[in-house]
DNA sequence: AATTTACCGTACCGAACGTTACGGTTCGGA
DNA sequence: TCCGAACCGTAACGTTCGGTACGGTAAATT
């Protein structure tokens, strides 16, 4: 007995492969994943969906959490920083931010997640924003704070400091592409982009310009 | 006749009354929002709704576009414009967009468009990104157009410029709110975060302290 | 070989909901 | 006063979809 049921373990190999069929039916529209379509597209029985994952919500959460727990955001050595390398990784942070958010996988989870979170079994938003909002932030305060011990940077609040960042990065890209916009990301845009992330981000907490206040 | 089918006129009294009566709905639990619920809430019959705004698509576009309509951002007086009268006009902005995305009211709208903003169906986006995002943007910049003719911004990029506000201000708060993330924002946390925000812009675009790129 | 297990494919059931139709009421104009 | 338009309340229809049941098959186990 291996179903994963709502909070199990890892899923298996089969398993796997019917959570990749519902993630493409999300991603082509969230609409569109049905238990049969899933079935369907997997080639499994409903009867299997069910045994594995409860019901649709069983489902859809396997199915976030899956996705999720793949975008995993880089560890960073906090030892032997200067400001260049330490430059390096935020505009590293900020590129590979705005490549995620602007996935067409990470927008179709944020949408379900999103069109779900204001009913009472709105779940799928938490998982959404451990695995990426929060886990962002947990990887990225200790480069900021070993950026601080190294007297590169200055701040009071490492986490009002990485909101900042967040804010320089995102801006209204993410909402706007939520939305349906049709805003499109170049590789070479993004890299503009998240270079003046993080050259605006050291004009604001950078040791040698303490400027703006970070919130109380 | 009078009816407003998709893309009609100003609804009238009644027809307010009904697109208040669907509001409701909508912001109570987005999911909760049938055609029978609106004819209940409204106290009107469902052939009525039907007549008036042709299908539930119809109805849904006139209720966000009742709403969104509502949220007009305040004109500025470009003119006699100095430091501290910009700096204060730049916090009454971020002050006021930081209570519009945290209102309940807000928040059910960007949720429904942003729900079906991936179907083909997804017009609602765009309602509420020209209601919102972009209005913004054309209050905004000539407020920092003015700001530059004064001497008291230096950007190339009006657009780019705004863009890197919005990050400021909303940072990691909007995103979060939709995801269902409990986040209570106090009158007072608000102004002193719309403040952090002004001062931040003009750290970043202040005429005497040019620092940051503002992108290409 | 017999049996159990896991699974696929399909059919089925019931509830929710969009949509239409209909009878009854109110009200303004001819 | 009569008529028709607008509208309310409710019933009814058809579809979709979540969830369940059942027969068939292949592999593993005894």
């Amino acid at each position: 007995m291996n179903s994963s049921q709502t909070s199990g373990s890892e899923p298996n190999a089969r398993q796997a492969e019917v959570l990749d069929a519902a993630l493409h039916l999300l991603v082509e529209d969230g609409h569109r994943l049905t238990m049969a379509s899933v079935a369907r597209r997997a080639s499994c029985s409903k009867e299997t969906l069910y045994k594995w994952f409860g019901d649709r919500d069983g489902l859809l959460s396997a199915t976030v959490q899956y996705q999720a727990s793949r975008v995993h955001v880089p560890a960073v050595d906090p030892a032997r920083i200067d400001r260049a390398s330490l430059s390096a990784r935020l505009e590293d942070f900020a590129a590979k931010w705005l490549s995620v958010i602007s996935s067409d996988t990470s927008l179709a989870l944020n949408r379900v997640a999103i069109g779900q979170a204001a009913s009472d079994k709105g779940h799928l938003g938490a998982i959404v924003l451990r695995h990426g909002r929060f886990a962002l932030g947990e990887r990225l305060k200790p480069v900021l704070e070993a950026g601080r011990a190294a007297g590169l940077l200055q701040f009071v609040d490492a986490e009002a400091a990485f909101q900042t960042f967040f804010g320089l990065i995102a801006r209204d890209v993410h909402i706007r592409l939520l939305l349906g916009d049709s805003l499109t990301l170049t590789a070479a845009g993004i890299e503009a982009d998240a270079a003046a992330a993080a050259s605006q981000f050291f004009a604001l907490y950078g040791a040698e310009a303490p400027a703006g206040k970070t919130g109380s």
